[in-house]
RNA sequence: GGUCCAGUGGUGGAACUGGUAUACACGAGAGACUUAAAAUCUCUUGAGGGCAACCUCAUGUGGGUUCGACUCCCACCUGGACCACCA
């Protein structure tokens, strides 16, 4: 017989899968669908290691499971090929960022072709083809036009190394998550997605993601991070001592602005509000700006604000470090549940981005206010009653109130509500939501992106205030308006006079409709760091009409960031040619929502986040007809080096699979990766037990020579029956459940048993090939060929799933489990229909269980069928 | 600090809904074949005691519930992931 040679059949396979167009999606509508996708890679230069196959192996053995039990399977692969990592490879090796990304992804189909999976590469996407990103810039536009994408000046993430800004999924511990540096807040000019508007939506729906890890759902929620209480206002006034200055020098004019200056805070706990003894303002804060003239010491607290801000994130935001701030002179604020005049300060653990960006400091109840008011010698308030409480610490849980007047006796749930109640009442605040998640600062300044569909006209800025003037809208209102999700309906844009909510909110800014609006050409794409694209330097391409008036315009010149086509690209698989429409609706109601999603968690904050948003987007328009695109998600443990380090050139311990199908083949890779352990959890790779994975698959090839000899013999046994239909419902189940690992130790096991039996019938070895055929699939083809008969179909694969027989898998006998005292005593072997009378006839007569109930009572006999009988004694 | 997850032989790990703990694989040891090695095959392999039948102990630690706990509850220790001055 010949030797198992992997070289030999594994080529052999693939060319002929090629060319008879076996794993060509089928679209015929009698079969049910099954779209199972993994989360595609970018293809950086550094090609594949052993570990970035392992989820593509999982899908690709779910999907030749379903494929064999009767469904159309869509499992497609792409590139997303955007974004700095490519980017940046291409600057390091002195080459254009697309003749990089097609040489590295020509490098990683190569490498994925080895491992024989079966991507239909007609539906190959790439999201850096014109064709695929006119319709990322179609979904911005659409967005821009119902006002959920907006320009800001907000002091942002910059990556000095990258040279752009970045978005706060970007982060890691305040560190560019590309490349390390620590990111500096920088005020400019951006692009910004109103996500904040879906985030109540996003985080109700995880309810309807029962198919979901749980752990990715609490990470979301974490991230979305939903709070509850109140906003308050807090009016300010001048201190009593510039109060009788000002009315000694009659400046007069203080008296009226008074009204109008309040400090606006949100807490979750507004049943403190007794204790509330001073504020603190965020370095950011607008009051300060504004006040200059009103606060005595301005030089000393401007100078600290300016001195936080230029504070990297990652030294703002170390908790270890002492708070500091700087008290505002001149001003007071009042605390509106007992008129108290409290001081205001400035200090940088209060963070802009959260909340109001100024707080209500409750030292006697929050750990960080406490802190701070034992720093500056501030009251520190008790108001709420602990159960047990610490001396010297600081309380922050919940209780029941004291010194707070009207919430006195209420526990803290209690008197929250009666807080909140009596804010409402008095019109000085109200029930209020905070979000942790932020806006998605959505542009980059770097050059391989997507360019925004997007023209400044100057003209039509000047027409947009007109109509604005004319019209008397208040944009603070289309503002508000544009956080709800629904905004923005094709007749709201008629009834603006034919300006876009966009444009009414980013005046000027006109959507170029005419798409793609192609990447151009140019010399230097190097980022310039000045904060402007290197798309700003091509005066031919930012020069351009108004699609509005026709008169001069000019391109927005940043770029989108990687994220983009990834938020969307799941949808492109569908119908990949599709000219007219982001998705033909009729092959989306047969494919889509997405069956089946596999990938690292590492996205769990980032591309999860953002697809689900785009997604919803999407619903709302009537693009997409379902709201949640991922219906079931699994997330894929790491492979580690055999150090146990994440593999990485720095630590010179990648594994190259290359290497390993040209040593084991691509079949034992296969199998050794799902056998490796929880296919969720992180592994180290082990070259030994990838050689027990090669072993195994030598041992299924040496059982063909059994069946041949055995075939005259017509000897089947019972036994290897009952356990290769226990195997058959075992695999089946598992790779449902992604337990691959127990999966093929199930198949060892059957073929131990097959290699030490009497006789294998035909029959049976092919009912195994069947199994294995999705984790070893050259191999299992390969044999079926050698075993089949004429009536029998040429491809294994399109062979039917085994079904198991309920009656084979029954035992006939069991071995009836003793216990005395919970200890097992014997194990006897009964008829599996026992009834309990004879079972415990059965147990109490056993020799090894007598030596023990021996001269004492049986109190109690518990029977478990086909298990156990559990024997309780006393003396 | 918060949220979540995990802790089982020399190693990766298995154990369904509370019912034989250590399946399967790796490694190690012994043997067969071989001039020899590799490959392959057979046996042994949680710890301790015993000639053996068998007994005792063992799933991070300590308690609890139960006839019975890796599994459930409480407290603690250790490790990991994500978030983190989020008011």
């Amino acid at each position: 017989m010949a030797k198992y040679n992997h070289k030999e059949i594994e080529p052999k396979w693939r060319k002929n899968w090629d060319e008879s167009g076996i794993y060509k999606t089928g679209e015929g509508k009698d079969k049910p669908k099954y779209y199972i996708l993994d989360m595609f890679p970018y293809p950086s230069g550094a090609g594949l290691h052993v570990g970035h196959p392992k989820g593509y192996i999982a899908t690709d053995v779910y999907g030749r499971m379903r494929m064999m039990q009767g469904y159309n399977v869509l499992h497609p692969m792409g590139w997303d090929a955007f974004g700095l990592p490519a980017e940046n490879f291409a600057l390091a090796n002195k080459v254009h960022p697309r003749i990089a990304t097609e040489k590295n992804i020509a490098t990683f189909k190569k490498q994925l072709a080895q491992l024989g999976f079966t991507y239909d590469w007609e539906r190959e996407i790439n999201t850096t083809d014109p064709e695929f990103y006119k319709w990322t810039q179609w979904i911005f536009l659409e967005m821009f036009k119902r006002g959920l994408a907006y320009e800001s000046r907000e002091p942002i993430n910059w990556c000095p190394s990258c040279k752009t800004g970045l978005a706060n999924e970007d982060l890691e511990n305040g560190r560019c998550e590309r490349c390390g540096s620590v990111v500096e807040k920088k005020p400019m000019r951006q692009w910004v997605l109103k996500i904040t508007a879906y985030a109540e939506r996003m985080l109700d729906d995880l309810e309807k993601l029962p198919d979901w890890e749980e752990s990715i759902k609490e990470m979301q929620k974490n991230w979305i991070g939903k709070s509850e209480g109140a906003s308050i206002k807090f009016p300010v006034i001048l201190s009593a001592a510039e109060r009788n200055e000002e009315s000694r020098e009659e400046t007069g004019s203080f008296a009226d602005a008074q009204d109008d200056v309040s400090i606006k805070v949100f807490t979750t706990r507004p049943d403190t509000l007794f204790g509330a003894t001073y504020m603190v303002l965020a370095p950011e804060h607008e009051l300060i700006k504004n006040y200059e003239l009103r606060i005595k010491n301005y030089g000393e607290v401007k100078k600290y604000a300016e001195d936080a801000k230029k504070k990297s994130e990652i030294d703002r935001a170390d908790v270890q470090k002492e708070k500091t701030g700087v008290e505002l002179k001149g001003v007071k604020a009042i605390n509106p549940v007992n008129n108290e005049e409290i001081p205001v300060f400035v200090a940088d653990y209060v963070l802009a981005g959260y909340g109001t960006g100024a707080i209500m400091a409750v030292p006697g109840h929050d750990e960080r206010d406490f802190e701070f008011a034992k720093k500056y010698g501030l009251a520190i308030r008790e108001v709420v009653k602990a159960e047990k409480k610490n001396d010297g610490e600081c309380f922050s849980g919940e209780g029941v109130s004291v010194n707070s007047g009207f919430l006195d006796g209420l526990t803290t749930p209690e008197a929250k509500k009666k807080m909140i109640f009596w804010l409402e009442e008095k019109g000085i605040g109200k029930k209020s939501v905070s979000y942790k998640i932020k806006d998605w600062v959505f542009s980059r300044q770097r050059y391989w992106g997507e360019p925004f569909p997007l023209a400044y006209c100057e003209h039509c800025k000047n027409a947009v205030d007109d109509f604005i003037a004319t019209s008397k809208i208040d944009l603070g209102k289309i503002r508000s308006f544009a956080s709800s999700a629904d905004a923005g309906s094709a007749q709201d844009d008629r009834e603006r006079g034919g300006f876009t909510l966009g444009e009414l909110l980013n005046p000027g800014w006109i959507g170029v409709d005419e798409l793609p609006v192609t990447l151009p050409e140019v010399e230097h794409y190097e980022p310039t760091g000045t904060g402007e694209s290197p798309l700003a330097n091509i005066v031919e391409w930012v020069n351009t009409k108004c699609p509005k008036c026709g008169g001069a315009a000019k391109r927005e010149t940043n770029t989108m960031p990687q994220w983009a086509g990834s938020s969307w690209y799941y949808l492109r698989f569908e119908d990949p040619k599709n000219d007219q429409a982001l998705v033909n609706k009729e092959k989306e109601k047969y494919w889509s929502p997405v069956d089946f999603y596999v990938g690292g968690a590492e996205h769990a904050t980032r591309h999860l986040i953002y697809a689900r948003f785009w997604h919803k987007f999407l619903y709302d328009i009537g693009a997409v007809s379902y709201d949640e695109p991922f219906t079931r998600l699994q997330h894929v443990g790491l492979i580690l080096a055999e150090d146990g380090r994440k593999m990485s050139k720095r630590w010179n311990n990648v594994i190259n699979p290359d290497e390993i199908v040209e040593k084991y083949g691509a079949d034992a890779m296969r199998v050794y990766e799902m056998f490796m352990g929880p296919f969720s959890q992180p592994v180290a790779w082990n070259t030994n037990g990838l050689i027990g994975a090669r072993k195994f698959l030598e041992r299924v090839w040496k059982l063909k020579s059994k069946v041949q000899k055995s075939e005259s013999q017509k000897s089947r046994s019972q036994k290897l029956d009952n356990l290769l239909h226990k195997t058959i419902k075992k695999v089946g189940e598992d790779i449902e459940s992604f337990k691959f690992n127990t999966a093929i130790s199930q198949m060892m096991i059957l073929v131990n048993e097959m290699t030490a039996a009497d006789g294998l019938s035909k029959e049976q070895y092919q009912a195994l090939l069947k199994i294995l055929a999705p984790f070893a699939p050259h191999l299992c083809e390969e044999l079926w060929t050698e075993v089949r008969s004429e009536k029998e179909l040429e491809s294994i694969f399109n062979e039917e799933w085994p079904k198991y027989d309920p009656e084979l898998i029954k035992d006939e006998i069991i071995e009836l489990v003793i216990q005395v005292n919970g200890k097992v005593r014997d194990m006897i072997s009964v008829d599996a229909e026992v009834s309990e009378e004879e079972a415990k006839k059965i147990a109490l007569e056993s020799e090894n269980v007598k030596k023990w109930t021996k001269g004492k009572r049986a109190e109690k006999i518990v029977y478990v069928k086909g298990k156990l009988v559990s024997i309780v004694v006393k003396d």
